[in-house]
RNA sequence: GGGGGCGUAGCUCAGUGGUAGAGCUCCUGCCUUUUAAGCAGGCUGUCGAUGGUUCAAGUCCAUCCGCCCUCACCA
């Protein structure tokens, strides 16, 4: 923890005394170990290791690999060890999974038994074998080498208590993945997810784009952009906070279904759900209208899920969430009426803030009618949302890109999906009235004026597109 | 930004004014099917930083730094 202070105390040292500063005894015997290695003219940090076998592939044959006889060489770190006269057992760890090791002076001789007497818990070795199951029936595998393959200078965390800092379990993700498996499943699961999608909607038809993450203009979204500077043009530049309106004009341009993954950057707070950097997607659909687009949302998100888990029903919290039955879909207004009885398209905007005012929610962010509708609506019903939910119609002034509804102008034609209380997906049927464009961004421009600095900025070009 | 909490050995944590501790790690020895191996012995601290109160501060007070939780805002 203190690592932090010493390190930059040590700024500017050389690399040697840097490392020996913070954690100076323990290093210093691994250091000390790795120089014996190399006087004995043992590289303690080769350069390749031809392994032929995963953990997981010997564990999931095992009898076979056992009755064969078959020598295995597997590769990884070091986790636990445990010495018992002329024999260690020691817990390695590969990619796929966890295996013991049984190293026997017989089996290996002097030499080598003395390397892996020298070997440190994070250690990663090389070892060659064959499998046996032990007296108290773990499978194990009997060394007749081993490799040491990188000297680890720095010890893991508490074997038993593992990674309880939470600070270090962010900064140094690398720790956490090798202190706990179920953190490299879920990078592995988010990667498998974006796999799925970007399959789906090729299935579709939808073309994959890349659009610009640097813009001279930010928009898309209601939020503060992080600025930058670009040098040879000597001009202001912003970081994308969405690429709405550049798919928007790849629309114009003639494609029919585009789409991109997306990382976007917002100068806003940050918690264990809001990342200042954080990945999106968003698809365009031309001639389509947000119902058909919930549709495919909704196949598209009951597909993950099975793929994913093999069934349509995942825990999350306290709750289970099903993705298999038809998704529930409500209008806003609908939904606070069924939670508070209020019926909000008969309300004024004062007796609309009045109401809310009631309800405990600060006067400073009911600043119009739609605002409100949203302010109650959050507090009141988005977080009894845990089974998927699409929440339809919202009041105009909170969807300046959205078109407005067929029904009654107050409202527009967009949907947001709801699952475990939080937002998982925003869609609707896009504002392509070039007009009516313009005076939503008029009307951003007031709300910027008015102080509101998550307002967007009248993007000039994107009305020339529409 | 508001409110609450935390910071002591490499790791996890005890220690509420009077000689800085435990378990694990690490080092030494014993132990040829152990598994949080065991047994015996040993090393390890700017108690987050600075200032103050006191005969005496890890402990009380102030300021600062860092982190966590929570509310507000957002995805």
């Amino acid at each position: 923890m203190n690592d932090k202070a010493d390190l930059k105390k040590s700024a500017g040292n050389e690399p040697e005394e840097q490392i020996q500063i913070p954690l100076a005894d323990l290093i210093k015997t691994r250091v000390d170990k790795s120089k014996e290695l190399k006087q004995l003219g043992i590289d303690p940090y080769p350069a390749s290791y031809k392994r032929d076998h995963l953990v997981r592939d010997i564990l999931s044959d095992f009898d076979t690999f056992v009755s064969k006889e078959t020598v295995v060489r597997i590769a990884g770190r070091i986790r636990l060890k445990r010495k018992m006269g002329k024999v260690f057992f020691a817990d390695l760890y590969d990619s796929s999974g966890r295996i013991q090791l049984y190293i026997k002076i017989n089996n290996v001789g002097q030499e080598c038994f003395d390397l892996f007497n020298s070997v440190d818990l994070g250690d990663i070795v090389g070892c060659e074998g064959t499998l046996f199951v032990t007296r108290t029936g773990e499978n194990t595998l009997s060394a007749t080498s081993v490799t040491m393959l990188a000297k680890a200078l720095h010890p893991l965390p508490d074997k038993h208590s593992g990674l309880a800092d939470k600070e270090i379990k962010y900064r140094r993700r690398y720790v956490d993945l090798i202190m706990n498996e179920e953190v490299r499943d879920t990078f592995r699961l988010r990667t498998k997810m974006i796999s799925l999608i970007r399959n789906y909607l090729n299935n579709l038809d939808f073309l994959e784009v890349e659009t610009p993450v640097l813009q001279p203009l930010y928009g898309g979204g209601n939020a503060k952009p992080f600025e930058t500077h670009h040098n040879r043009l000597d001009m202001k530049m912003y970081l994308r906070i969405a690429d709405e309106l550049y798919l928007k004009r790849l629309i114009v341009g003639g494609y029919d279904k585009v789409w991109e993954f997306c990382k976007d950057f917002r100068n806003e707070g940050m918690d264990r759900l809001h990342n200042p950097e954080f990945s999106m997607i968003e698809l365009y659909w031309a001639f389509a209208d947000y119902n058909d687009m919930a549709l495919m949302f909704e196949d598209m998100l009951r597909h993950l899920v099975f793929e994913m888990h093999g069934t349509y029903k995942i825990a999350y919290g306290d709750h289970e969430i099903d993705f298999e039955p038809k998704f529930k879909s409500i209008s806003m207004i609908d939904s606070i009426k069924e939670a508070t009885g209020l019926e909000m398209m008969d309300m004024s905007f004062e007796d609309a803030k009045a109401a809310a005012v009631d309800m405990g929610i600060e006067d400073d962010v009911l600043i119009n009618w739609g605002k409100t509708v949203e302010a109650i609506w959050e507090k009141k019903v988005e977080p009894n949302l845990i089974q998927p939910t699409f929440i339809i119609d919202h009041p105009v002034e909170i969807s300046p890109l959205a078109k407005r509804h067929s029904d009654n102008e107050r409202l527009t034609e967009r949907f947001e999906l709801f699952i475990g209380g939080g937002e998982m997906g925003n869609a609707f049927s896009e504002l392509n009235d070039p007009i009516d464009q313009l005076k939503r961004f008029l009307q951003q421009g007031k709300a910027m004026e008015a102080g509101d600095d998550e307002a967007q900025p009248l993007d000039d070009d994107f009305i020339t597109a529409l």
